[in-house]
DNA sequence: AGGTCTATGTAAACCAGTTTACTAAACCGA
DNA sequence: TCGGTTTAGTAAACTGGTTTACATAGACCT
């Protein structure tokens, strides 16, 4: 490969000129700008990545650290970031902590140790002091997704509260005043948002009197199907009448173990989920569902990264950005069941 | 940040002992270890990877060229990858061509141009000689899912006549002997296989005599909905009695379509799928499907790339593999439907 | 006593860029 | 023709590692 040098040689100069011409830092006559550029494009010079992040003490390479690159949201999540990235010429350094603490300790040392310049941070866990100091002495880094509580750092979810408030209208106006809401470990801020949300939603519609019961768990198909089990266990006059199921994964974990009860969405019971980044449309029935906006979480976080807010005055960091969620109403949702009681 | 020269100072030796210390080509008695490791402690300090780089003339990052990231397939192939290449030390560099030519003769470059030791590179793309001449000057590269003709590197493909042929078998033992294979446009390795070993399964079961129609197509949802479509709009007494859409997107689309047009599977129609990486269990009715071994495909797309086969005298380049696939039997396949002729 | 071997290290070159500080020559006006 | 300003560059230091070739001290041998 050629280096700068022989580029410099080849055109009559030395290899600063070069350098400096190449970034814009001198101008030159037409006919040594033309000997350059030609000695470029005879030896084909491409500048060595290293040698210039190495001087330049960057790397324009942005860390991505997601629990799991294979489900639905975060594929699409990661696409979009790539997709920015790409646009802005950075690179991605794709990273999996398969939610395991030890991974996300060491991967926010990515920007410390030379290897990004930014991070764009997302966990599935419940937040952790000791994970938000560690972000904190990060360098450059958003947080997306689910919240690190106590990470001063700009923050980027979608609107979880105004989801859970969609679902719980749009269930309460079916009919619905016994419901069961599935997901959000109790220390997930988007879990809390969005039951918070889904109560007021109830209740507002609903009135006061809305039975709201809440299964706790992960976003994992797992904790759907063992919500599921616990929901066929139930004897049949004291179900509730519908199911709000807080991440595609839980839909599919219910779905599966509803189908395999022989109970009838929506004849049996009504099912909201959330997301709505899998092929929920086609499912037997279509769930209804809160989409959420992933492909401009994705795009936004990166814009968050590079281009950070300046912190106005009266604004104090964390900034917590929102983005709108919407309702996608298909086939899961009918008027509550009458109990055979 | 503390550099070897601070560590080499606080450790009172000079810093090509540490750095030949560190990298196990001097070694040194227990006392002067243990100074050099109480600096670097005390000092935390990290090597600069881009002076590393830059100095050892290799990245340890390898790039990863896919179409997209979106899709279930290849986010799933991705996590494989990144898995894998975590496992080895290796960072990931990940690049989506959107089906764009002219991106992926873009990062074809990235080897050449020193962002990556290697590359593996996946296309959707006919083949195309300008591509194979791109790759084999590109430096170290394993072609992965479909073929690029030409392209002397190991390649590494599951075993697509293998999965049409057990497709085939399927449809034809449940008594089909009009069937629609969709997918593959003429120039994708995979499609040509996928339909070779298709016709060869039923002929093995079904005999001579059967009729196969195809609806060439990409791999996409479009190409599911339009092959639907024109399935929809002939006259119920000269339809296929059974589909065999050659990958997932393609049963998606396929489904949407026919559910909206009340084709019911499998009684009407009887569908087998290819690929199984999205939830087609919980479509309705659940898909039968050929799966493909996608973390496998990623996890040895790596091995090879680091490992190359030794190329033992006889087998010449390029060296192929294929990986196993299997009929997963669900609820889309049935008996031929009685058309009421 | 002199020679050799081993253990323990080191100086300096090298990777390929960027950047600072500087200069030689041309040009221009008075 | 002197002084000042552009123009068109350049030498050398710097980024932080790795590596080659060499040095020194002490032990051991004869």
């Amino acid at each position: 490969m050629a280096n700068l040098q022989d580029v410099a040689k080849a055109a009559g100069v030395s290899k600063t000129t070069v350098s400096r011409f190449l970034n814009g830092s001198l101008d030159l006559p037409a006919k040594t700008a033309e000997q350059i550029n030609g000695a470029i494009r005879t030896l084909n010079y491409k500048p060595n990545p290293h040698a210039r992040r190495l001087s330049l003490g960057r790397t324009d390479t942005i860390g991505l650290i997601v629990p799991d690159i294979a489900t639905p949201f975060f594929a699409t999540l990661v696409a979009a970031v790539e997709e920015e990235a790409d646009a802005r010429g950075k690179a991605l350094a794709l990273h999996a902590t398969l939610n395991r603490r030890d991974r996300e300790f060491s991967y926010i040392d990515l920007v410390r140790q030379g290897h990004a310049d930014g991070l764009i941070f997302i966990t599935n866990h419940q937040g952790d002091p000791a994970l938000a100091e560690r972000i904190n002495g990060a360098g450059p880094c958003v947080v997306v997704d689910e919240d690190v509580v106590g990470a001063q750092v700009p923050k980027l979810f979608c609107d979880n509260y105004e989801g859970g408030r969609l679902a719980g209208r749009h269930l309460a106006q079916a009919g619905h005043r016994h419901v069961l809401f599935i997901g959000g470990v109790d220390e997930m801020i988007s879990g809390q948002r969005r039951f918070g949300g889904f109560t007021a939603g109830m209740a507002e519609v609903g009135g006061p009197d809305c039975v709201i019961e809440r299964a706790t768990g992960a976003y994992t198909f797992d904790a759907g199907r063992a919500a599921a089990r616990e929901f066929v266990a139930r004897p049949r006059d004291n179900r509730p009448t519908a199911i709000f199921a807080s991440s595609d994964e839980l839909v599919i974990g219910l779905y599966e173990v509803l189908r395999a009860s022989g109970v009838s969405v929506p004849e049996d019971l009504s099912v909201v989920g959330f997301d709505d980044v899998g092929p929920l449309h086609l499912f037997a029935p279509a769930v209804t569902a809160v989409r959420q906006p992933v492909r401009e979480l994705g795009r936004r976080a990166l814009c968050l990264l590079l281009d950070p807010p300046a912190p106005s005055e009266g604004t104090k960091l964390p900034q917590e950005e929102l983005l709108p969620v919407t309702l996608v109403e298909r086939a899961s949702v009918g008027p509550p069941a009458r109990t055979a009681l």
